[in-house]
DNA sequence: TTAATGACGTA
DNA sequence: CGTACGTCATTAAA
């Protein structure tokens, strides 16, 4: 990609530049979003990158000589001595940038760059002193700075480097640009800033004059002092506020003055540009979890200690030698570029292919080195065609590409795959940082190679595209797609380096990635659908609904929305005078367990109505949302998503079909429309039983609950008959299920008033169930507190397999998001870990169907369940190789307990 | 049209 | 005052 940089004049004369500090870090907080900078420990570093990454840019296009950063200080200045609002009536500053300020200028210091500032004064006063410095030097002076106070210091050899919309956009102000955008001459900005007033300064100007009013007096009379000698003179509206706020502009012109005759206790030749400390940046960068590319051109652009030649710059843009492949040219491109010597797992070709499930719209390839091209499928001949696939599938060229299971499902359309795919950059990211919740290619260029992808719809790149064209050249939409197959080749090696410092690299080669394939194919599969009958349970379902409807406007005596909580509590809580429920944001809830409640307390008819509508619709809706998935080959196919839940568990969508209701009966004939397709001849359904809890005897090694589970009776009894004090024959079904809640909530992180709630105890009670519970089985209690305590040191939890969740809130002074944070660190290694073993069943599930040569196909996946359609006469040795394969998914010191069931339906294949 | 909220289904 | 998700309907904001 091209784009405009004027070049700065080559001579020989000094460069002073000289930074707004807070200005410019407060530009660049603002320009980068503060959610996807950030360590792993919770510090925010977005203002600190962006800051830096500014710096760069004037160095290397600037090349100054000497420079300096001017700081705010926190105190008043004369100016609030004069003005005591000045600067009031601010938003406040958000929370996470306050303390990148101190980052930032420990940064400058290690860059060789010196922090400046001064009480009393502000950062504008130090830059215009040293400004009026530089040029009695002879030397020329560029100031960047979002204030635009800086203006009035524009000159022949001053000029202001305005920030813009983003942040490498910096508009050069000088004399005839001032003059150009307000009509004034820069010795004139601060008359028309005094008529104009500054709302960031607090400083109301002359209401109903603005920037072309106040430069068409200043044009005619010449100055703010004559304009105030002869104000009477004025006519209309204008005019007359002029005169009515005469002493706002006065003072407002007293305050815009910048001092320029400062005492800084520095002098000008101590500004030259030093040494920068390469290991003391190297040090900080490290603990600000900076990806390389930024380090890289940092010292591409300063002088270093180290002595060691610096490297060269990457590349600000992605430069891609792109061919657009006609007709015939594919093939040769591939011989010519795309070798196998030339691509290496550590240095993979880029590949970014746009489409949908079974079509491939357009296709990039980007080598290393970056020579590119464009492939419309539509163009190949048939030797193309052939190079392509092969080039595609060879595990011999490695490939990296962003979003690996939509590639495999377009290109399956055509009759392509991918082999040798050594990195995904969205699973590597998720795992780098499992907390985020999108990765989009373009946010992942920023965060990790510090360079934005797509230059949006500004008017260069358009005109660029059209000439381009024009000439027979790549469009932009050929550009782009190229572009994105750079990116991934070179996000791929970054987050690959990332990965590995976390450890997490085993994960991604040995689980994630091989896991979108199969993926790939039970979403390609889809799960037939019973459309007939599940149109008869919604007709069902919404007559019930309605009659529900019908009956509780009759109860009220008048028509409300059921479906609306507002209506709701209106009608619950304001005309029937109904006792008060939970309080929400909204007035007072009213979910099931409320409307339970009420029920209980007040035995009016309308509650179990509500519940019943409540009921009706919820399966209505349920219903209605699955029939329209169903697709043309009467099969529902969802979306697995890898990348979404934190813990490392799967989720679906459009439609989920890991909330289809099963525990209730009438929920339950839902799953009776998930029958076996064509050319099978049942549904198999395997699931791990209390899976997580055999994960916590594992982790907690707690001998009694490993051998519960190993004797292999009824877990939930046995430990009741422990805690109790009572033989397993004696433990009731009331004993049982209590000591059940309590083991399931442990790893939730239930608290005994949490368990008091769901067994409808007393809290005391509860408390007494924890101890007696803790007293048995000290081990778990122990394991609990050890995962919260090494989490919080650590900054993350890790499962089973090594994959981490980054918890920053667990050193938080807020009692409430800490408590949440110890929360989940109770649970993120358990669920996860479950996660791990259920992906690395689905993994050998799926290898030792295909080495058996089965036709048997995994469906479904449903976080401890997996749905298999089972191929005539296979269901025998199925049951038995899923059996084996799910349980020896992993080691543990308890056996992971399998439960088969199979039936013509979902519903039928439960056991 | 989009975003936030409440409610509720699953493991 | 128990974790992890996705979807729907309503409502308010734009």
């Amino acid at each position: 990609m091209v784009t405009k940089r004027e070049t700065p004049d080559q001579t020989s004369r000094s460069r002073l530049l000289l930074l707004d500090g807070h200005s410019m870090a407060f530009r660049a907080f603002f320009a980068l979003p503060a959610d996807k900078f950030g360590t792993s420990t919770g510090q925010s570093t977005n203002a600190v990158y962006g800051f830096t990454s500014m710096l760069v840019k004037l160095l290397r296009d600037e090349e100054p000589t000497h420079v300096a950063v001017a700081w705010d200080l926190s105190g008043p200045t004369f100016r609030h001595e004069e003005y005591s609002e000045y600067k009031g009536g601010r938003s406040e500053t958000p929370p996470e940038f306050p303390s990148q300020v101190p980052l930032t200028q420990d940064l400058m210091r290690l860059v060789g760059v010196a922090n400046l500032s001064s009480p009393g004064y502000e950062a504008d006063d130090v830059i215009a002193t040293l400004a009026r410095w530089g040029e009695d030097a002879g030397m020329e002076v560029l100031i960047a700075s979002g204030d635009r106070d800086a203006f009035q210091l524009v000159t022949d050899s001053c000029t202001v480097l305005y920030p813009g919309k983003s942040l490498s956009d910096l508009r050069r102000m000088d004399p005839a640009a001032v003059e150009d955008k307000y009509g004034v001459p820069p010795e004139r900005y601060r008359d028309l800033a005094a008529l104009v007033g500054e709302k960031a300064d607090n400083l109301p100007g002359v209401p109903g004059v603005g920037p072309k009013t106040a430069a068409k007096w200043i044009g005619k009379y010449g100055s703010l002092e004559e304009l105030v000698a002869r104000a009477d003179e004025l006519t209309g509206k204008a005019g007359q506020s002029f005169r009515d706020h005469l002493d706002d502009v006065l003072r407002n012109y007293r305050l815009n003055r910048l001092e320029t005759g400062m005492e800084l206790g520095v002098a000008l030749e101590e500004l030259e540009l030093g040494r920068a400390d390469r290991p003391g940046i190297d040090a900080l960068f490290d603990n600000l979890e900076f990806a390389s590319n930024l380090r890289e051109r940092l010292y591409s652009v300063v002088r270093t200690d180290g002595g060691a030649a610096t490297p060269a710059a990457p590349a600000e843009e992605f430069s891609v030698d792109l061919t657009v492949a006609g007709t015939g040219e594919l093939a040769d491109w591939l011989v010519r570029h795309a070798s196998a010597d030339g691509i290496t797992e550590e240095a993979p070709a880029g590949v970014a292919v746009e489409g949908t499930r079974g079509r491939v719209d357009a296709l990039a390839v980007s080598v290393p080195g970056g020579a590119s091209v464009f492939v419309d499928p539509t163009v190949l001949d048939e030797r193309d065609s052939e190079a392509l696939a092969a080039f595609l599938a060879d595990a011999e060229r490695p490939k990296a590409v962003h979003e690996y299971k939509g590639a495999l499902l377009a290109l399956d359309g055509h009759g392509w795959t991918l082999g040798g795919v050594v990195s995904d950059t969205a699973l590597a990211a998720y795992l780098v940082q499992p907390g985020q919740r999108r990765f989009d290619l373009a946010d992942l260029c920023l965060k990790y190679l510090g360079r934005e992808l797509e230059e949006g719809t500004s008017g260069d790149q358009l005109t660029l595209d059209l000439d381009s064209e024009k000439d027979g050249g790549p469009s932009g939409h050929q550009q782009l797609l190229a572009v994105r197959a750079a990116a991934t080749r070179d996000l791929a090696a970054v987050l690959a380096a990332e990965l590995d410092k976390r450890g997490g690299s085993h994960l991604l080669r040995e689980v994630e990635l091989p896991l979108v394939g199969v993926l790939a194919r039970m979403e390609r599969a889809g799960i037939a659908a019973d459309r007939p009958y599940l149109e008869d349970l919604q007709g069902e379902f919404a007559s019930a609904a309605r009659g529900a409807v019908e009956r509780a406007h009759e109860i009220v005596g008048r028509e409300f929305n059921l479906g609306s909580p507002k209506q709701l509590q209106q009608v619950l809580f304001e005309d029937l005078g109904l006792p008060r429920t939970k309080k929400i944001k909204t007035g007072y809830t009213t979910d099931a367990d409320a409307l339970a409640w009420l029920a209980a307390q007040t035995d009016n008819e309308l509650l179990a109505v509500l519940l019943h509508h409540r009921d009706q619709t919820k399966l209505r809706t349920t219903v209605e949302g699955l029939i329209k998935t169903i697709a043309d080959d009467g099969r529902i196919h969802t979306t697995f998503n890898q990348t979404v839940a934190a813990t490392g568990r799967l989720s679906s969508t459009e439609p989920n079909l890991q909330n289809i209701p099963v525990r209730t009966e009438v929920g339950r004939r839902i799953r009776r429309a998930f029958v076996v397709g064509e050319g099978f001849e049942e549904l198999l359904t395997a699931d791990y039983s209390q899976i997580e809890l055999r994960i916590m005897a594992h982790l907690s090694q707690e001998q009694a609950l490993i051998d519960a589970f190993n004797s292999g009776y009824d877990f939930h009894a046995q430990m009741a008959a422990q805690v109790f004090g009572v033989a397993v024959e004696d433990v009731d079904g009331e004993a049982r299920s209590r000591i059940k809640a309590m083991s399931y909530g442990l790893a939730y992180g239930l608290s005994a008033y949490g368990l008091s709630q769901q067994l409808g105890i007393a809290p005391d009670e509860a408390k007494k169930l924890m101890e007696d519970y803790f007293a048995e089985f000290g081990g778990v209690r122990d394991y609990l507190n050890s995962v919260v305590e090494d989490a919080r040191r650590a900054g993350y939890t890790e499962t089973m397999l090594g994959r981490r969740r980054y918890l920053p809130d667990l050193t938080s002074d807020n009692r409430q998001r800490r408590e949440m944070a110890e929360r989940m660190a109770l649970n993120a290694p358990i669920q996860g870990s479950a996660a791990d073993i259920i992906k690395v069943a689905m993994l050998q599930v799926d290898a030792a169907l295909a080495e058996g040569g089965f036709a048997s196909r995994v469906l479904l996946q449903v976080h401890d369940e997996l749905v298999v359609e089972v191929a005539p006469g296979e269901r025998e040795a199925v049951e038995k190789l899923v059996r084996h394969e799910m349980s020896s998914a992993y080691d543990l010191r308890v056996p992971l307990g399998v439960s088969v069931g199979s039936g013509q339906s979902w519903h039928d294949a439960a056991h």
